[in-house]
DNA sequence: ACACCGTACTATACACTGTACGTTAAGAAC
DNA sequence: GTTCTTAACGTACAGTGTATAGTACGGTGT
């Protein structure tokens, strides 16, 4: 019997445990410690793995980034880009710390090159120029990455009833006088927090005005 | 010559002195203990005026909301739409905390409302129906935020030279023959992470979708 | 078989964090 | 002068990430 058993851990199994660990007991929750605890381990054994917390977070996005599916290659370039979009929101809305974790470090990673291949691909192949497709990129991932941490955000302060009771009575004690179309659209504001339709409709306007401009070149 | 001198301490001042702190070190090295240091003043007379530190983060980010300037109220629609979204943009560039007060909480407080307020009065006055206008809002202020937030993310790597060799190396080190776009748009990518240009090319599309669907009514 | 060495892991320690709790003293009201 | 309220203090606790130093295992070379 082993007293220090060597050669249990791997990256792959810490990162892992790290995003088990996330998505039970939430997103702030998650700390080095809590990780080697969950794998039996003292938190400086991760260090041989991962230089810092920081180097722990892009590996797990990576690792999230990987389960995304393939660009389908049978459809109309505008619904392809609506594909991804869509498949990258959902993958955030089934891990909530994704959110936080693209939001707070730059890209890297070959999972995340992957999809930002497939993207670009769709919009090289749609013919946009190269600074044409890297803005549209750009532009697509962060409405995706904005509208979609709101919606989380949003939802995640929904379930505490403490914080919602609070931003109801903020909400009320708005006078109408000085603020008619907040009090008046209150209702619509709370249920446009997030929602597929939401979702879309964003992503509807940005595609609208992808295409007109496709189909006038300056 | 009183040893513990009383009322020298309000919450205005508390909120001036954070957001002096979080421009000056940079918004991970606020703490409580930080600016109750700042103050002369034991961490624990900030709980006279907050409950405790996401509170004083709300009243941070009021206190920047009302920096905003009033929409312009001479202008088409589209125009004082886009108003609105660069200055919010430019109001998070010169205070670069707001984007994390912005995401990381819910909206509330009078001048984030007035705001909210301002745009919707907008929209309202152009005839978006109440839902359209409530989602056309959060689809604006989302766009914004993510677009924003990933802008100054980025130019904050940059600064670190340390994160933007190993970003750089990490770039270099993709295939071309497994991620030709990626590769390919390596500079065009590097270029629309940021910049004016950048911010109105997905404003554009935005407000291009925009004025098509309130020309062809469903 | 045995010494060796790199490496996987442990132990200890430091400088922080937010905040719960109990105490003290200044200023106002009577 | 007495009493009440409250602003600010001090102490303490349970955490955090991680620097540094030490230890014992596993594989390798002889």
């Amino acid at each position: 019997m082993a007293r220090t058993p060597r050669n249990t851990l791997s990256a792959d199994l810490i990162v892992r445990t790290a995003l088990e660990l996330m998505e039970a007991k939430g997103t702030d929750a998650f700390s080095l410690r809590g990780v080697a605890g969950e794998l039996g381990v003292g938190p400086m054994a991760l260090y041989t793995y991962f230089r810092n917390k920081d180097d722990l977070y892009d590996a797990v996005r990576d690792h999230l980034m990987g389960l995304l599916p393939a660009v389908p290659s049978d459809e109309a370039w505008p619904d392809q880009v609506r594909a991804v979009c869509r498949s990258l929101r959902l993958l955030m809305l089934q891990h909530p710390c994704l959110a936080q974790l693209l939001a707070g470090r730059p890209l890297s990673g070959h999972e995340t090159a992957r999809v930002a291949e497939g993207l670009l691909g769709v919009l090289r192949a749609a013919g946009f120029d190269a600074e044409t497709a890297a803005r549209t990129h750009t532009t697509l991932f962060t409405y995706v990455l904005g509208s979609t941490s709101w919606e989380i955000q949003m939802a995640a302060e929904r379930r505490d009833p403490e914080a919602w009771r609070r931003l109801r009575t903020s909400m009320e004690s708005l006078s109408a006088r000085d603020f008619p179309s907040v009090v008046e659209l209150a209702p619509e504001l709370a249920r446009t927090t997030g929602g597929d339709e939401q979702f879309d409709y964003g992503l509807d306007l940005l595609l609208a005005g992808l295409q007109l401009q496709v189909r006038t070149p300056s």
